[in-house]
This record gives structure tokens, sequence and C-alpha cells, in this order.
DNA sequence: GGGGAATATTGACACACGTCGAAATAAGGT
DNA sequence: ACCTTATTTCGACGTGTGTCAATATTCCCC
């Protein structure tokens, strides 16, 4: 007796692309800095991110440098200061693969 | 020499709410277990879950939990067989909530 | 080019997470 | 009642992650 019918497999890679910027993502501090910087329109010095946070500096530069590696916001050096904001882009790029995961049925029916 | 204007502060449990939501996505077989069940329009039994993975079977059972918990798919319990299926308003919620992140800016304005 | 400020890197620590094998629980069939 | 099957829970292990203090790097200004 069968519980179900099996189901194909899809695209494990994309899974993982995915799951690499959820990730990013996926931390309370990283979100909040990524909120700031959206709200900001442009972008914001390092300084006004790590004062705005109850963590030390360097764990600010660290969040900031996971971002940076996800490609979910951008580092622009100016002058002393370095100005960051997020790549629009990259932000909606996980929402659509999100929206994706839970339209594939769709986009197979078709 | 100030380098930018200070920022508000936002709404911090909702930020650690979605990060606890996006956690349970941010993994790759947990991402394709969701991907499965969504493409299945419908319920999938757990035994079909876990014969489509690699990973041990106590380890899909492990993931469907965190999904659980995480209140992305609802377990269905039928006969021997427990059957998941996604929570299409969870799921949603979260592609919501990510682009109010990154609409915080919009809201403000208006 | 030397001093000072902003930011990044390093090293270390505690804790959480993914993974597995083994054992426990739950449900059905004979 | 027993045995079989499906699923969860438990215990353990290695690895990854968030955090900090200390240090290094980079840049401006004098």
């Amino acid at each position: 007796m069968r519980c179900c019918e099996p189901i194909a497999g899809r695209d494990p890679a994309a899974h993982s692309a995915l799951a690499a910027r959820l990730r990013a993502l996926a931390d309370p501090t990283r979100l909040a800095i990524v909120a700031r910087l959206a709200a900001a329109r442009g972008s914001v010095c390092a300084c006004e991110i790590a004062s705005g946070f109850a963590q030390a500096q360097p764990t600010i530069s660290h969040h900031l440098r996971v971002l940076r590696q996800a490609g979910l916001v951008k580092a622009i050096r100016r002058g002393t200061w370095i100005h960051y904001e997020v790549d629009d882009d990259a932000l909606d790029g996980v929402a659509a693969a999100l929206a994706a995961v839970r339209g594939e049925a769709a986009a197979e029916a078709a």
C-alpha cells in the first residue's frame, strides 16, 4: 500500500544559493541593519550603523561583511568614512526567489 | 564633521520574529522540502519526503520539526502515515515581511 | 610624514546547528 | 496480543556562528 505518489526532484543548486542569502538575512541584527539602510534611502556611514546598535563595533563590522558577501549591501568609500547601502535588486531577488519556491507548482503545471 | 544624519530605531521585535522564520528557511534541505511540499499541491507523507533526500530519515524528521515549529508547514496524521503540507499564509507572510523591511522607508515617508 | 580617527581583521570563547545511529513511541494488520 | 511499519525523540559529534577585546589597516589633516 502506497501512501502517495513520488515527486520529481527540483533544482538543488537554486535552493543552496537562496539558502545562503536567507542565512545572511536570518539574524535580527543584520535584518535591522538592512532595514535601517533601506529606510535611509541612500548611503549610511558605518559609524552611524555601529552607534545605533548595542553590539560592539567589530561585531557590526562583521555583520556588514556577511551582508556584503551575500551581495545584499554595497560599501562605498567616501574619504575616511565608508558608506553602506542596500542592493535593492538583490533584496528583490530574494523575495522573488522565495515566491518562486512557493510557486514552483504553478510553473510546473504550465 | 558629521558623516550623516542619525536614523531613528525601528521595530526590533518584528526583526527577531522575521529572523526566526528566515532561519527556518535558511537551509538547503528545508528549502527543498518546502519546495517539494509546495509543488505537491496538497499533503505529502513523511516517508515520501524522507526517501527523496540523501540525509537519514531522522534528519529529515528534525528538519520537518523545525519547519513545523516555525509555522511554515502543517502535519496531518492519516492513519500510520503523517502527511505534511505548506502553510501558504505563513510563507506569504515571510515574503510580505521581507518586502516590508525593504519598503519601510516608503511607509515612513507617507 | 606623523598623529588621530574610522573601519577591518584576528584570535578566542560559548553556544547553536546539522547530522547520524540507536532507541522509543504510535498505529495497523494478522 | 504480537509483530511490523512509520515516525519521533535522544545522545553524541563535528562544525558553524555571534560576540567581544585587542590589534592592524586605511585614510585624512596638519
